[in-house]
DNA sequence: GTACTGGGCCAC
DNA sequence: AAACGTGGCCCAGTAC
C-alpha cells in the first residue's frame, strides 16, 4: 500500500493507492489507523511530517521522502536520462522546502515570494517512472528505501535523544578546565596556562585566541612560524610551545564543548542533536547545530545509560577499505580482512611492515595522498591488491576528465562547477599560457581527489545506512509493541558507529541484532559477495568506557 | 547591530 | 609551510 500526503493546503490530504487525495482529518489519527497495514509514506520532507506524528506517539514503518530521492535521483547516472533528470531545477532541488502556508495574512504578505510547495503525487510518478526506466531498478530502488529509513531514524534519534549527565559533564569540564568561572572570565586551569604562555614569550596582555596577534607575538618571540596551527607549532623547541599547546587543547573544549554548549543542547538529561540526512554530497549525515558528528572523546564520559539500561555501542571495523574492497572485487583484500583487522592482515601479507603503514597507506589511497608515507607506501599497496587500488585510481581519473562516478547503490557524484570546466577548457586551448595549465591541472587533480574519495565514502555511507535501517527493524521485532522508546532503540550515529539505549536485560539481544545486521548491511549492497564487515560491540554504561 | 570570511580544530 | 577526502562550529576580524 501507498499513501501520497499532501500539505499544500492548510487541509492536510491523502491519496491512498493512486486515490483521489482526500482530507485526512486528524493526521496523527489517519496515520495510526493505515499504518496497522504497514503502507508506504510518501511525503515531501521528512523533518516536517514526522516529529509531529512521534509527539504524538504515532511511529511508521517505511516512508519514501521525495526531496531526499529527488536529490538522489536528480544525480545518478542509473537514472541520466529520465525526465526528472532531465527537467529544469525546481523546487524539489531545493535543500530543504518552504514552512507550510499559513492563514495569517500578514504573515502571507511577508511570504509572498515564496515558491508553492509543489505537487507529491505527480513528484512521486516522476520518481517511479525514473526508477523503472533505470538501468538498474533494484540498486537505485534500494538507496532510495534505504534514504528514507535514515530521514525516519534521524528524526527518531531525536525524539528520543542521546542520555546526557549534566553533572558528569560539569565535572569532566571541572577536572580538565577548573570550576566554572563567571561570565567572561577564563576558568582557572586555562587562565593558568595562558600565563605560563605570557611569561614564555614576555607579552603580558597577549590574546591567545587572536591567530593574527599570536602570530605576530611568536614571530617577535623568534619562532619561525607561519601559522599559529599545532601540526607547525608541534616540532619547535621553545618554552611557549608546551604551555601553548595546552591552552588549546583546553581553549577548544572550552568553546566547542564547555558550559555554554551543555546549557544550550542539554535538557532533560537528552542531547538531542539536529541530524541531516543527506546533508553531505557523499551521502554521508551532517548535523545543523549540537555539532553531534564532533562529539570530542573527551566528553564521551557525560553519556551515560538511565538506571537499570545499557548503552550498546559498536562500530563498523575498517569499514572503508573494506567496502573499496568488495566494489573492486578485490579477492587479496578481502582475505587480509577476513581474519578480523585488516590492516594486521595486510602486515601478515608481508605488503608492509606495520599496522600503521597499512593504515596510512589505505587512506593515503582513498583519500589522494601523494606526498609523505602515504606516498612511499602507495606502490607496494598497488603490488599486492591491483583491483582495490585499481578502483580508486580510475575514479580519480574519471573525475579529473570531468566525468561523474557513482556508489554501489547508484548515488553519482555533481558534476563540476562551470569554472572548473572553463579552466580545462581555457588550458587546451592553442594561447593556453603556462600558469593556467598549471592552474587547471590542479584543479583537475583536486576534482579527482574528490571523486576518488566519493566513490568509498559515499558506498560506506550506503552501508551504514543499510545498517541502520536493519538494526531499527530489528530492535522493533525486539520491542515486541512497545513504544520503540521504552525499548531498546537508536541514540547515536557516527558514520560508522553506532549508539543503542535499552533495558540492560536487552544487551545481549541487542548486540546479536547490531551484528547480524552488519552481515544483512552486506548482502543488500553486495548480494552473496564474501566480504565481511566485522563490527565491534560494547556494552557499557557510559560511552567513554567503549573501546 | 548583522553578515560574511579565514584560521583553527573536532569528528569520521 | 601544506597536504590528503567529507563536514560543523567557534572565534576574531572586517564590511556594511
Amino acid at each position: 500500500m501507498i499513501i501520497v500526503l499532501d500539505r499544500r493546503s492548510t487541509e492536510l490530504r491523502a491519496s491512498v493507492d493512486g486515490g483521489e487525495l482526500e482530507p485526512v482529518g486528524d493526521l496523527a489519527a489517519f496515520v495510526a489507523r493505515f499504518e496497522r497495514d504497514r503502507p508506504r509514506w510518501v511525503w515531501d520532507d521528512t523533518s516536517w511530517w514526522y516529529p509531529q506524528l512521534l509527539a504524538a506517539r504515532v511511529r511508521v514503518d517505511r516512508c519514501f521522502d521525495l526531496r531526499l530521492c529527488h536529490s538522489i535521483l536528480r544525480l545518478s547516472e542509473l537514472t541520466a536520462g529520465s525526465q526528472l533528470a532531465t527537467a529544469p531545477i525546481g523546487p524539489w532541488d531545493r535543500p530543504a522546502l518552504e514552512p507550510r502556508p499559513r492563514d495569517d495574512a500578514l504573515f502571507e504578505l511577508d511570504d509572498a515570494d515564496a515558491e508553492p510547495l509543489p505537487d507529491p503525487v505527480a513528484e512521486f510518478q516522476a520518481q517511479r517512472a525514473a526508477v523503472a526506466a533505470s538501468s538498474e531498478p533494484g540498486r537505485i530502488d534500494r538507496l532510495l528505501a534505504v534514504e528514507s529509513a535514515g530521514a525516519l531514524i534521524a528524526a527518531e534519534m531525536q525524539y528520543a535523544g542521546l542520555p546526557w549527565r549534566a553533572r558528569e559533564h560539569d565535572e569532566i569540564l571541572t577536572r580538565i578546565l577548573g570550576p566554572r568561572p563567571r561570565a567572561g572570565e577564563r576558568p582557572a586551569r586555562l587562565a593558568a596556562v595562558l600565563e605560563r604562555v605570557r611569561a614564555a614569550i614576555d607579552v603580558p596582555d597577549l590574546n591567545p585566541d587572536s591567530p593574527v596577534e599570536l602570530l605576530k607575538h611568536l614571530r617577535n618571540a623568534g619562532l619561525a612560524v607561519a601559522s599559529t596551527s599545532q601540526w607547525e607549532l608541534a616540532d619547535i623547541e621553545h618554552p611557549v610551545i608546551e604551555p601553548l599547546l595546552e591552552y588549546k587543547k583546553l581553549a577548544r573544549l572550552l568553546s566547542a564543548n564547555g558550559w555554554t554548549w551543555l546549557e544550550t543542547w542539554v535538557a532533560d538529561g537528552r542531547f538531542r542533536p539536529d541530524y541531516v540526512p543527506g546533508g553531505v554530497v557523499t551521502g554521508r549525515w551532517a548535523t545543523s547545530g549540537g555539532g553531534a558528528l564532533q562529539l570530542p572523546k573527551q566528553i564521551r564520559g557525560a553519556v551515560v545509560a538511565d538506571p537499570g539500561w545499557s548503552l550498546v555501542v559498536a562500530d563498523a571495523a575498517q569499514l572503508e577499505p573494506r567496502i573499496l574492497a568488495a566494489l573492486a572485487g578485490d579477492r587479496a583484500m578481502m582475505t587480509a580482512g577476513a581474519a578480523g583487522d585488516l590492516y594486521a592482515g595486510i602486515v601478515a601479507s608481508g605488503t608492509v611492515e606495520t599496522r600503521d603503514q597499512a593504515k596510512v597507506g589505505m587512506l593515503g589511497a582513498m583519500y589522494g595522498g601523494t606526498t609523505g608515507e602515504s606516498g612511499r607506501i602507495l606502490p607496494r599497496l598497488a603490488r599486492a591488491y591491483p583491483r582495490a587500488i585499481g578502483l580508486v585510481e580510475e575514479a580519480a581519473r574519471a573525475g579529473e576528465r570531468g566525468e561523474k562516478v557513482t556508489t554501489r547503490l547508484g548515488r553519482s557524484s555533481p558534476p563540476p562547477s562551470e569554472a572548473w570546466r572553463e579552466a580545462q577548457a581555457d588550458a587546451s586551448g592553442e594561447s593556453a599560457t603556462e600558469a593556467a595549465t598549471k592552474r587547471a591541472r590542479s584543479q583537475a587533480r583536486s576534482w579527482g581527489r574528490f571523486t576518488r574519495n566519493f566513490v568509498v565514502q559515499g558506498s560506506a555511507a550506503e552501508w551504514a545506512l543499510c545498517w541502520m535501517a536493519s538494526i531499527r527493524a530489528r530492535l522493533r521485532e525486539l520491542a515486541d509493541g512497545a513504544w520503540f522508546t521504552d525499548s531498546a532503540h537508536l541514540v547515536f550515529f557516527l558514520h560508522d558507529e553506532i549508539v543503542v539505549h535499552c533495558p540492560a536485560g536487552q544487551a545481549e539481544s541487542v548486540a546479536a541484532a547490531v551484528r547480524e545486521s552488519a552481515e544483512e548491511a552486506g548482502r543488500l549492497l553486495f548480494g552473496s559477495w564474501p566480504e565481511r564487515f566485522p563490527v565491534t560491540v560494547a556494552i557499557v554504561d557510559n560511552y567513554g568506557q567503549a573501546k
